[in-house]
DNA sequence: CATGAATGAGTCTTCATTCAT
DNA sequence: CATGAATGAAGACTCATTCAT
């Protein structure tokens, strides 16, 4: 029915394409998926949505992507690869002082998280428990983001020539601080709208998380 | 719920066991539903498959429950219940001290976590992102359980006659601590097989938490 | 467009086939199978119509059978069945003697092949070259066939006190029998309308069948 | 067809070297076709993967052939060329005596069956029930292959001073041989690999026919 | 002539849900 | 209350074919 109408009097949707963008349908096809996968759902967008709003058919999202699965697992690598680079960057900025926890929580709370709440949708929403595949992926990605953040604790506690309580505790300080955002996000952002508070937050977390760090070093021992 | 009111009612001479019947059909059902969720993913496993497990016709499935997403939802409810009130008993038992920090993590890491993988599974991955209305449920379960968490900060903080450096802070504090919790779990016990650490990460997360709420009292100013 | 209107007025397509029949569905749904694949060819028929034509519902279908490609592999093996139970009935009703080869090129051609010509359709053209399955099943169907033609050939044989130059030789008539049979039902029935000549077709292939069988009996030497 | 008559009307200078390019094209996405439809079975082969293995585009694959179709309708044609061509042959040399049977056996099962399995494949299966065009000239290629046959019949039938029971036994015979070939090549080839048996075959498939043959020729009343 | 990206109609298949028994 | 056969809407995915470059 739509459908019909759609190819009715031939209104080839490639001519007005061609003339905007003569490469980068994948971006296209993907920036559709990121929008219609965090305003409706992954289960609730079908593949023609995404066609149609990327101006495309839909054997075209086929020939740029395996199946609507991998769409989901390219967003999700994406949005990871762009937090852990711009973490990096931040922790790197700040030399990786403790002041790369304040950085960071602006970069992603202030400044990602408004800018790009679909991201976060399908980061922390959307991804979730789709399908097996999905979920290995979503492993890899969140194992390489924890790994990067205990790496820049390692590095900050050595500049500050501190030990930590167990071995364990580099690795499960970066877990508790994806969490910390993960939560944030979703809780002030996706499911209520208190972005105007973001700053707040962002800073109040960072100084939580510093709290934890410091209590997980070892006391020195008094001269 | 719908179907239940049916038969409230009419509390009649054999309703005793009829309610007990009926009650066990329920809970096989929800119990199969838990077990297949956990195991093959809420969108992987059909209404068939769970009917089966519970040895019950589809049929008997809807006479129960509303609709595939009523069982998650349950599911999803219930284990939000008895987070909570386990949390609440630890809170209580320690007297609203510090000390019931480390107490929720090994009640949470230790016990129940280790006790019901599957439903963790459900709580933190099968729930998440499947439709508007489990979605609004599961704000729901978490807005309480944090809400809870953000008091008995506030109770602690009182007995202790310490001050947030904002009105914010104990709400934050709540939502940091259940966001911790919450990928702690997913990380080292959905992810990865390390149950056998998981009390040195109840204590050290217990640590992170106690220090990061430190961090957030006002410095008490020394007269 | 078709669909449209089918369901635009809610005629149940239950109603009226519950008031006739009230099992056999799976053979109703298999007879429009069988009519379909041999009026429209195998590939060219949707489950759809299949359903369709079997006032039944796509759903049923795959109630019943697991996919389309069950549907071809049952009516193949069914055809199978038939012709074997046909084949054994008449070499049993002539005690195996050589009367028996003009009794079932009676039987086949002149019975089977005009009363089921959709049949012959599925058996020698629609099963063939469809699917690895597919083949893999009338592979075996065709081999029962002929090892029950090899086994009455012996037994002929052996009555008749003869023996065969090689070992080969009974199946290998019997893959002949079958594939004169298969060839002559396509050419003269299916390619063109020959119904009148059949029974000549019947003798004549009776007789060629027994010339080449009496070919490879070796020469008893006389005495 | 088409296509080639397009440059057909040009027959310029370089026009020998373009012509030979072209049929080497041609006969290369014929190469390609014939393996996949032989190793996948024509429809799951895609043009694509035809193309891939001719080494060439899709676009290439419709310059020279007007769809899939065609290509298997070619093929399909040219065996049918090479076995009549080989089967008109082998009857010259023999001079249209019986032993013509005993040589095209040996050239059809011992020499094109072994050599070319894949043309077998397609001749016997691949081109079997696919669509109706595809059996029309499916039809076509088999009269003519058993019009060939009968003519060869009927002239040796003429040497010997024969005569048929029926106007009908020539090509009634020729069906049969037909058949006789065709099963024993997909029993014994396709299905089995007993090609280490095939020249038993060839032999005792020759006899069979030719005392079919015999049963089918009037009893010379003796004066 | 060659290319290969783009098309989109066409189909199979699934499965939550219903309801007559 | 229980059953499970029946439904049919919905969607993913394929692939032959075209055509601008």
């Amino acid at each position: 029915m739509t459908r019909v109408n759609k190819t009715d009097h031939a209104v080839p949707r490639r001519s007005m394409r061609r003339l905007r963008e003569k490469e980068n349908r994948c971006n296209t096809i993907l920036k559709a998926a990121e929008t219609l996968f965090a305003r409706k759902g992954y289960h609730q967008t079908s593949i023609e949505e995404i066609a149609d709003l990327a101006e495309v058919s839909t054997g075209s999202v086929y020939f740029y992507f395996k199946n609507k699965e991998e769409l989901l697992i390219k967003l999700m690598q994406e949005i990871g690869h762009d937090l852990r680079k711009s973490m990096g960057e931040e922790f790197q900025k700040t030399e990786f002082s403790f002041d790369g926890f304040r950085m960071i929580s602006f970069a992603f709370l202030g400044d990602f998280c408004l800018r790009y709440p679909e991201k976060i949708a399908i980061f922390f929403r959307e991804s979730v428990g789709q399908s097996v595949e999905v979920e290995e992926q979503r492993k890899q990605v969140f194992v390489k983001l924890t790994l990067d953040i205990k790496d820049a604790i390692i590095k900050i506690s050595e500049r500050q020539g501190k030990h930590f309580v167990t071995n364990l505790s580099p690795e499960l300080i970066a877990v508790c601080i994806v969490g910390i955002y993960e939560r944030i996000a979703c809780y002030y952002l996706l499911w209520q709208d208190r972005s105007a508070d973001v700053m707040q937050m962002a800073q109040e977390s960072a100084s939580f998380m510093l709290g934890g760090l410091n209590n997980l070093f070892i006391e020195d021992a008094p001269h």
